[in-house]
DNA sequence: ATCGTCATAATTTTT
DNA sequence: TTATGACGAT
């Protein structure tokens, strides 16, 4: 067996992590370690080296885009196809698992798995049939805290002895929510995972036939595991299989969604024998960049410690520009940009990487000014456009009637008389006689509560979906969705919409059709290919923007940078209160977040890191003087090179005009609108901080202190 | 039904 | 500032 071509081309570290011997592994990979290929090495070394065959052989990822990089690396470094080894998502791979156990789950043969937004509408429903305010109770909140207790592993039933009559009542929400979905047959992502949890606990012998079939299973990205993904994982593992696990410490910038760094260090004491391997050669940054990186996490603590170092060179010193106000900040970066590309660079080699998403827009103006090309990553994907969940939403009427959101979502699109009217009577006849929307409809027409128009209009709807549904079967995917979208009207409808949008709209039908054409169901999982594939469009959204194969500068939220390197990196807005975030600066938990996810940002750089902040910057309508990020000073100075133009000293009675008067607790206030009241609350400091007023008249409400213009009395 | 007005609030986002 | 959602008016 001739297993050099795997081993010979990593280092030494890298050797010692892909060949481990013992039962459980944990790489601590750094960034630009090469920890994607430290995972597709490894299980090409066991496949060469007979430890296990593709079969037995489980790889974990946490997004669609890194499993596809997985498999492809590993077939690559295989040279051939590996269509036995599971490679897949948390949620993918309990999906599988839900479809092929569908039986023992207590779920229906065709489940359907909601995405966020169908979640959101469920929860609203059922808040609004528990007849609870939803000013008081907002879906939002509701919403999270389903989604926060599911992560936990948590069903409604687990959480009876709560005291606190707030969280009592969204205990109330939760099982209102799990009963409609258990109802409908429908899942969401939190449920998929906890389902697929419960599947084993219940049935000893299924998990028994996954501990067997797989000896091995790695995992990517394990410090973004929340509770019951390691819980499903030690399951898995029991005391006879192998967890390989890579992850960075360094990088867990999740934790605001269930993810917990602690699985690392806990790792170690809840699996045998766990041998440690350190990646800390960094192949992608300059030493200055990597210096930097480690200098500025060397802050946090509680870390598992590990050091990144290259033998490459030191490269150019950091940029640091401190810019008068947010459009010089852009105006800058663009420049340098330009610059640079006209000095053979691409512009995808540069990214601006930002803390919140509400930057780009100046970035955008400024980039659309110059006419360069760029491309905003984020915000939405393919299958969460609205036309393609009109599509959707048809598709699942006609896959299961009883999917009310589907239902409300494309009973009147387009436009069929069907109006708000109509729609109320039969929520209420659903909601009197506990049954779906659909059968809601058939009985209101069945006795004339609809009225003759709102009934024929409904009838005419409903024979649509029948008709549509008697002619799917058998019917390609492709040509049922083609005649889905031409038989309802949807592409009259898009084809009619006079707007800008609207040559994309049609686009992305056709791109649907496609899509669904070259769709070819993998049915070994119990389902029809039509559940199959709105499965999978749930599960993987989609790339934001189909067509970008033009040459474009990259602009993302750090977070989104995860995973990414550039050549030349910008790394903007580095102010006190916008990076750290305000709401994360007075918790210490919560700034070592922050601060990690600086880190990420520095090391996305391969050659070029910029640094700028702004001295002033218009935030929600008003002028705010930030202070730079202590995450800059937090920097080797030696490694900086700051940059000054167009220098401005500002008058000074302009340096501070916000908080005249620190508000303390209990205090008496008069706000302009509101009224008297009490601060309940206090909430960081400086321009930013935000108090909690409990006001007379208008009751309890978060404003931020430096432009509430609250006046003590 | 569609449009305009008003209030409200304001990280990060994958599955 | 701005985006979003709710509500009332055409």
């Amino acid at each position: 067996m001739d297993v050099s071509r795997i081993i010979d081309p990593l280092n030494t570290a890298q050797r010692n992590a892909v060949t481990a011997e013992s039962a459980n592994t944990l790489v601590l990979a750094g960034a630009g370690s090469g920890k994607t290929r430290v995972l597709a090495h490894r299980v090409a070394w066991l496949i060469e080296t007979r430890q296990a065959s593709p079969h037995g052989i489980l790889a974990v990822t946490f997004t669609n885009k890194a499993a596809a990089e997985m498999r492809g690396r590993i077939e690559a470094l295989m040279a051939s196809p590996q269509r036995t080894i599971w490679v897949g998502t948390f949620h993918g791979i309990a999906h599988r698992l839900l479809r092929r156990h569908w039986q023992e789950t207590g779920l229906p043969r065709n489940f359907q798995i909601i995405d966020g937004n169908d979640q959101l509408r469920l929860i609203r429903r059922a808040i609004r049939h528990l007849e609870l305010d939803e000013a008081l109770w907002a879906p939002r909140e509701a919403q999270w805290f389903i989604n926060a207790r599911k992560e936990e592993g948590l069903r409604a039933q687990h959480l009876d002895g709560v005291a606190d009559p707030h969280a009592q009542t969204l205990i109330k929400i939760y099982r209102a929510y799990e009963e409609r979905c258990a109802g409908l047959g429908l899942v969401d992502f939190g449920e998929l995972l906890l389902r697929a949890h419960e599947l084993w606990r219940r049935h000893p012998e299924v998990l028994a036939h996954y501990r067997q079939r797989f000896p091995q299973v790695l995992v990517d990205e394990f410090q973004d595991t929340n509770a019951i993904q390691y819980a499903w994982l030690r399951q898995l593992i029991g005391t006879s299989g192998k967890l390989f696990v890579v992850g960075d410490d360094d990088q867990s910038i999740y934790g605001w969604r269930g993810a917990r760094v602690e699985h690392m260090q806990k790792f170690q004491k809840d699996f045998e024998s766990v041998r440690l391997v350190r990646l800390e050669q960094n192949y992608r940054s300059t030493a200055t960049i990597l210096q930097a990186a480690n200098a500025v996490i060397a802050n946090n603590s509680s870390r598992l410690g590990k050091e990144l170092w290259t033998d490459g060179a030191a490269g150019e010193p950091i940029i640091l520009f401190a810019a008068f106000n947010e459009h010089e900040e852009a105006r800058y970066c663009v420049e340098r940009i330009k610059g640079w590309q006209e000095h053979g660079r691409r512009y995808d080699d540069h990214a601006i990487l930002y803390r919140t998403s509400a930057q780009s827009r100046v970035f955008e103006e400024t980039l659309r000014q110059r006419g360069i090309p760029y491309r905003v990553y984020g915000g939405f994907r393919f299958y969460e456009r609205a036309e393609i969940k009109d599509v959707l939403a048809y598709l699942r009427l006609i896959a299961w009637r009883e999917d009310d959101a589907a239902f409300e979502r494309v009973v009147n699109t387009p436009n069929r008389g069907i109006g708000q009217r109509s729609l109320d009577i039969i929520r209420d006849t659903a909601k009197r006689a506990g049954t779906p929307l659909w059968r809601a409809a058939q009985a209101a027409i069945g006795d004339g509560a609809l009225g003759a128009r709102g009934a024929a209009a409904a009838s005419r709807f409903l024979s649509l979906i029948e008709d549509l549904s008697a002619g799917a079967m058998g019917t390609p995917l492709g040509t049922l969705v083609k005649t889905v979208i031409i038989e309802t009207g949807l592409e009259d409808h898009y084809r009619k919409e006079k707007t800008a949008g609207e040559i994309d709209r049609l686009e992305n039908l056709e791109e649907l059709v496609r899509a669904a054409g070259d769709y070819i169901a993998v049915l070994d999982e119990g389902a029809d290919a039509l559940t199959e594939f709105l499965a999978i469009a749930a599960l993987e959204a989609g790339e934001g923007q189909a067509n970008d194969y033009e040459d474009s500068v990259q602009l993302m939220t750090l977070h989104s940078a995860k995973g990414l390197e550039f050549r030349n990196v910008f790394l903007v807005g580095l102010e006190e209160g916008l990076f750290p975030h305000q709401r994360c600066s007075d918790d210490a938990t919560q700034l070592e977040e922050e601060r990690r996810l600086c880190y990420v940002g520095l090391t996305r750089a391969k050659e070029k890191l910029i640094i700028t902040h702004a001295e002033t910057r218009r935030l929600h309508g008003t002028e705010h003087r930030p202070q730079p990020s202590r995450f800059i000073a937090e920097m080797p100075a030696e490694l900086i090179a700051e940059v000054r133009i167009g220098t401005v000293t500002m008058p000074p009675q302009l340096q501070r005009i916000e908080h005249d008067a620190a508000f303390r607790l209990g205090q008496r206030v008069v706000h302009a609108k509101f009224g008297e009241g009490i601060v309940l609350r206090l909430e960081g400091e400086g321009q930013y901080s935000r108090v909690q007023v409990n006001f007379a008249q208008a009751g309890a409400k978060w404003l931020v202190a430096s432009y509430a213009g609250l006046r003590p009395v």
